[in-house]
DNA sequence: TGTACATTTGAATATATGTTCAACTGATGA
DNA sequence: TCATCAGTTGAACATATATTCAAATGTACA
């Protein structure tokens, strides 16, 4: 910030600003906002948490079904994991994925509304 | 992709593939939906937003009420108008910035009742 | 016409991010 | 024990992104 620019057009009402300041997250809120949303803005997770929508599923099966490769779906798991979209759970070999979190669904639905117009 | 693994693991059965594939969005609607998302992934954006949702506001307001330049809040305005998020009119000097999809509040609440838990 | 102000723009910069590759862990079973 | 397969990891790379800065528009008004 170099530039302190309070300005002289002043349109809004110091009601408005106080309603804003309200309802506002504070600013570590944003942050996990934003890190929320950032899983929803790559298209691969789209399609990972899409197929889990369907079904648990193994790494190795979510490679096969969108055409990449494994290590690049396990490195976009471990972000969906860490961010508590996901679960995984160990049987022998294989690690089975699912879906953590009830919201999900909607707000990919929200955002299909909104593309589809 | 140099690894072409079809695993043998193959845990999910062929009724399931179908059904991800089936509802599975095709791939130019997946990267609408993650340039929507995208325009959430960020503080600022959903700073801006959250202004917005309280009322119509100028750019020198949303600049002075978030403490940065009004460069960078043009830029991102910029943004969410590309992806119809908000729109903007004139009135002599000053630019007017509002809302301009009914889905915008209804995904942000979506994303806070997941970060709030 | 010239000054002031609101806003936009483009280039430059630093930082974040997605995929690949190669090496690794951990479990199975011959 | 050794080979094999599922999955993870970290470094490297290329690309995308947010902010800054300086310069440019566009409008109002003296």
């Amino acid at each position: 910030m170099s530039e302190m620019d309070f300005c002289e057009c002043t349109v809004i009402h110091d009601d408005v600003v106080a309603g804003v300041k309200k309802r506002m997250p504070d600013e570590e809120t944003m942050l996990d906002l934003a890190d929320l949303f950032k899983m929803f803005a790559d298209s691969t997770r789209i399609k990972i948490i899409c197929a889990l929508l369907e079904s648990e599923m193994c790494v190795c099966d979510i490679s096969a079904l969108l055409g990449m490769t494994k290590s690049s779906i396990s490195h976009q798991l471990r972000l969906l994991r860490q961010t508590k979209l996901v679960k995984n759970r160990r049987e022998g070999k294989i690690v089975y994925y699912s879906l953590d979190d009830e919201h999900v669904k909607d707000i990919l639905d929200r955002g299909l509304s909104h593309v589809r117009e």
